[in-house]
RNA sequence: GGGCAGGUGGCGAAAUGGUAGACGCAUCAGUCUUAGGAACUGACGCCGCAAGGCAUGGGAGUUCAAGUCUCCCCCUGCCCACCA
């Protein structure tokens, strides 16, 4: 009987759907594994190709953990909320509802032709009132905490899809689902405090090992936390002055630089406030202010590269040394960042230095860095030097050539350094020490780097730590004379002209690199720390030490300022979870009772958005008006919505118990199934997972759930691509369907390809070829059944074992692609030979999670009545891994030379005799230094020359 | 600009510091044939008739031994981003 993919699948399930094989029961006394798929966004589009591939992952690893014992729950939903289904659902004209429902019909039949095990009795869906009767109940325990509040701040507004829109949904200042320009917008909104958690948010992410650092360091970024000073600086010189301008207060990370401040840089947002308060600006700064700000909102912040500014006409009192400083607006500071301005340090600043460049403002060094090196560090009980130095780089008298210093001797690549004596000029000292090593002599112009700093390190020349305070120098050439030079400097200096890519690449020491840099490349700063130079008092003190103390010094206040902002919750729009709120005229906001949830959405003929700020269920009187659950007074419902984020904040949670009536979930069973053990998706890297890791520590902090983190590991994967390398997308015409692919070659063969396609977290572009190649294997597993004999066949032991233990290992570390190939190495090395049921069996076993169908049929016809996915995972024996006799390599200087076949508990002796056969000729005549032998790798003969 | 992940044959990719290229695709040669999306046998990094040499983005280093560890440079992808 030939491998019929088509009777096979279908046949199969249909019987495990009516022999309900993969419910889940709830079972105290068995270990448990929760296995969890992000849950998908039905779309009217359906699958391609590339959606599936962390299901079978899931599918694969929940099979194995159920095969090992474990009690496993892998459930399945819907997150069917939100713009993208109303959208479709006004274009098509048809009730959001029924457009849900006819796409989840459609995913549920894509999904059942790939054969999971998911237990489709705990299927849940967040536009069921069952389900968000919860989402609202957990709203509400928010309200009830303080942790939902009525905002009316500017929010951004959406003009196209007619809603507010959090910042999470904005992709560099546009809304990122039609990508319309963002307005501001005030309107009374529902907020979520979840700065609240931010700390707690950013620090839990350690108690997470098992997430990928990426993703963590993701959610770090997002919630962008730093520590800085408040400051007040002072203003003069303002016409039109009024209290609002009297001050201006500034936010930086930096107190310590702050005697470098030399100029003040306000917002164009904040210079506009200023006008309206009374600042008399002058014309041209006026006129400045309009254009930079009708180009943010062109341009978005992100299109906006070219700095600019207009000097303001103001000055401000530096506080920390009293200094009168100018007062610019500038294009790079923004409204909604800080406080809207700075004071801008262009020393140690790369963008301040970037505009006093292009202003020609003054640029005031004020932390020396200490470059500690790291290739000569100071030694222990050696006599400490300080000195005076300059470092110097020479450019050629002709072309772009700049000299470098090398020693054979030290084995370093400089550039000259040397010595300033007693009250000399750091320019006459440089020629000089250039005349003196390299022998160079004429000299075009020389001048000294407005940069300084301090090298600490042992000179091995010498035999003592030097601590010195470098002055940098650029010496230029006039020609190429030269004068005389002693054979000691000769020897101690290998001098040659490299380009400047050369010097970067092959300079030996950092400080001389940044040196050369700094000198050829123009002036950046650096984040070596340092201590603090013209800065009056402080001088001499390290930049941390300074931090506080300057910002005390100018009665700054030290605080934390986080990127994260309030979650804006409401939407003024048709599809999403009624926010559970009655306005009452008397009472004030009062909570929906909880005997009065779910809050459903009514029935309504126009769903379009009104674009008024009111949703479209402001419109429905009868809905609106209701008595207050208080007074039982005239009162109305909150009529905005909740966002598509909400449903999917605690659905791993209702898995655990999806039709418990009296709570969201059971404590025991919580406790029973909690954490989820494995979370897999593709999207959402930061925004769900914050939101989601948000709710579990309220709940937690409620004691309604047992754990601080819901997720304990989480795997991301990499998105297929088309054959041509980009997305898979209606636009380039380039989806490939698992309908299709599973009519022509089967699921069994689409899921193992999927599996062996290369590393899980990697995007790699789809290859039918490829695929066909997998089914390939599986013929040749089909094949194999006619050799299976009653009597094991020994040779085939080593490698069978090997590969129950292989598969085991890299499905549990989500290596499917070399499970997969090492069940074909498996499968090539019992071709042709005669194989026995119980290692088919094993064999079949273990390629069960991935090729369902096929493995069940096999297994059938060995005559089984239970399914072979109820059958336990086989245990590999280490005894039988074992092989008699194995080759290694053998090596003469590390070059492989030839190799000899031993056992692998060869004793060296033996090993020795046998490799020197198989090399002797290229031992011949030659001193055997050394002899290294690693037992079942490698021997490597050491040889003189 | 910052962070993270990467860079290995014609392609997808393997490789606890120990024979680089497992496994698969494509290609080539052959066998068989009921001419099929066949199957089977073999070859397949580059140069070379061979002996041998050269090869994991480039350069240095540590080591008996480096794709793997250290340092520097270059490039690509993803995320964040004039975040003060």
């Amino acid at each position: 009987m030939r491998y019929d993919h088509k009777k096979i699948e279908k046949k199969w399930q249909k019987k495990w759907k009516s022999s309900n094989l993969y419910k889940t029961k709830d079972d105290p006394k068995k270990k448990k594994s929760y296995v969890l798929d992000m849950f998908p966004y039905p779309s009217g589009e359906g699958l391609h190709v590339g959606h599936p591939k962390g299901y079978i992952a899931t599918d694969v690893y929940s099979r194995l953990k159920r095969m090992q014992g474990f009690n496993t729950l892998h459930p399945m939903g819907w997150d069917a909320f939100g713009l993208p289904a109303e959208n479709f659902a006004i274009k098509n004209k048809i009730h959001p509802r029924k457009a849900v429902e006819k796409n989840i019909k459609r995913f549920k039949e894509q999904l059942a032709m790939l054969g999971f095990n998911y237990d489709w009795s705990r299927e849940i869906n967040t536009t069921d009132p069952a389900y968000y009767k919860w989402t609202q109940w957990i709203f509400l325990q928010l309200y009830k905490k303080g942790l939902a509040y009525q905002s009316n701040e500017p929010i951004n507004w959406c003009p196209s899809c007619q809603t507010g829109l959090s910042n999470e949904d904005l992709d560099g200042g546009l809304c990122e689902r039609c990508g319309s320009q963002v307005e501001k917008r005030s309107m009374r909104q529902w907020v979520l405090r979840i700065t609240r958690y931010a700390d707690r948010l950013l620090n839990d992410l350690e108690l997470l090992p098992k997430w990928p650092e990426h993703i963590k360091e993701a959610q770090r970024n997002w919630i962008g936390r730093s520590e800085g000073a408040l400051v007040s600086f002072s203003l003069t010189d303002v016409p039109g002055q009024t209290s609002g301008t009297h001050q201006v207060e500034v936010f930086t990370t930096r107190p310590d630089t702050m005697f470098g401040a030399t100029f003040v840089a306000i917002s164009p947002e904040l210079a506009q406030k200023w006008i309206e308060v009374g600042w008399q600006a002058s014309k041209e700064v006026h006129e400045y202010v309009q254009k930079a700000l009708a180009d943010r909102i062109t341009q978005g912040v992100k299109g906006v590269q070219e700095k600019t500014g207009i000097h303001a006409g103001i000055s401000a009192i530096n506080p920390a040394n009293q200094e009168k400083i100018p007062v610019w607006v500038a294009n790079y500071v923004l409204g909604d960042v800080g406080t809207g301005a700075i004071m801008a340090v262009p020393a140690h600043d790369e963008r301040d230095f970037e505009f006093a460049k292009k202003y020609q403002l003054p640029i005031v060094q004020v932390v020396k860095p200490v470059y500690v090196d790291k290739i000569n560090p100071v030694r222990e009980g050696v006599k400490n030097t300080k000195r005076s130095i300059v470092i110097i780089a020479v450019k050629h008298w002709e072309k772009d050539l700049y000299l470098m210093n090398a020693s054979e001797k030290y084995k370093w690549k400089i550039l000259f350094t040397g010595g300033i004596e007693e009250g000399e000029d750091p320019v006459e000292t440089a020629k000089r020490e250039i005349r003196e090593e390299s022998g160079y002599k004429n000299f075009r112009s020389g001048r000294v780097l407005d940069f300084v700093h301090k090298d600490v390190f042992y000179a091995p020349h010498k035999g003592v730590n030097r601590e010195v305070d470098v002055t940098n120098v650029l010496l230029e050439l006039e020609n190429g004379e030269m004068g005389e030079i002693t054979e000691e400097e000769q020897a101690l200096h290998q001098v040659s002209w490299k380009t400047r890519e050369e010097m970067i690449q092959e300079i030996s020491h950092d400080n001389h690199r940044f040196v050369f840099r700094y000198a050829t490349e123009g002036g950046r700063p650096n984040d070596w720390s340092g201590t603090l130079i013209h800065s009056g008092a402080f001088d001499g003190m390290t930049s941390d030490q300074a931090k506080k103390k300057i910002t005390d010094h100018v009665g700054g206040v030290w605080t934390t300022t986080y990127r994260i902002k309030d979650w804006v919750f409401s939407r003024q729009r048709y599809w999403g979870e009624p926010i559970p709120i009655i306005h009452c005229a008397a009472c004030g906001v009062v909570p929906v009772p909880d005997k009065d949830l779910p809050v459903k959405l009514p029935e309504v003929k126009n769903y379009a958005p009104t674009g008024t700020g009111e949703s479209p269920l402001a419109a429905i009187e009868k809905w609106v008006n209701v008595a207050c659950p208080h007074c039982k007074g005239r009162a109305k419902r909150e009529t905005n919505t909740m966002p598509q984020w909400a449903g999917s904040s605690w659905y791993w949670l209702r898995f655990m118990d999806p039709k418990n009536k009296k709570s969201f979930v059971d404590k025991k069973k919580e406790r029973y199934w909690k954490p989820v053990d494995v979370y897999v998706g593709g999207d959402h890297a930061v925004r769900h997972l914050i939101y989601a890791r948000f709710w579990h520590k309220f709940l937690y902090d409620l004691h309604l759930v047992s754990g601080k983190e819901p997720f304990t590991r989480l795997e991301f994967l990499g998105f297929i691509l088309a054959e041509d390398g980009r997305k898979m997308s209606k636009r380039w015409g380039n989806i490939i369907r698992p309908d299709d692919i599973v009519k022509t070659w089967g699921a069994d063969t689409l899921r193992l390809y999927e599996m062996f396609m290369g590393p899980f977290t990697d995007a790699i572009a789809w290859n039918t070829n490829n695929m066909i190649g997998v089914r390939r294997f599986l013929e040749r597993v089909w094949t194999l059944r006619e050799s299976v004999s009653a009597k094991d066949n020994r040779d085939l032991d080593a490698v069978l074992h090997r590969t129950i233990k292989k598969v085991g290992e890299d499905i549990e570390a989500f290596k499917f692609n070399t499970a997969v190939s090492q069940m074909m190495v498996f499968v090539n090395e019992a071709h042709g030979k005669v194989v026995g049921r119980a290692q088919w069996e094993m064999f079949l076993k273990i390629l069960a999670p991935f090729a369902p169908h096929s493995t069940e049929e096999l297994w059938t016809q060995l005559g089984y009545k239970k399914s072979i996915h109820r059958e336990s995972w086989p245990k590999y024996s280490a005894r039988k891994i074992k092989v008699a006799v194995t080759t290694i390599a053998v090596q003469v200087n590390g070059k492989v030379r030839g190799e000899v076949s031993l056992a692998p508990d060869a004793p060296k002796d033996d090993a020795c005799a046998a490799g020197r056969l198989a090399v002797l000729k290229w031992l011949e005549n030659k001193e055997e230094k050394n002899v290294i032998y690693v037992p079942g790798k490698i021997l490597n003969f050491v040889i003189g020359e």
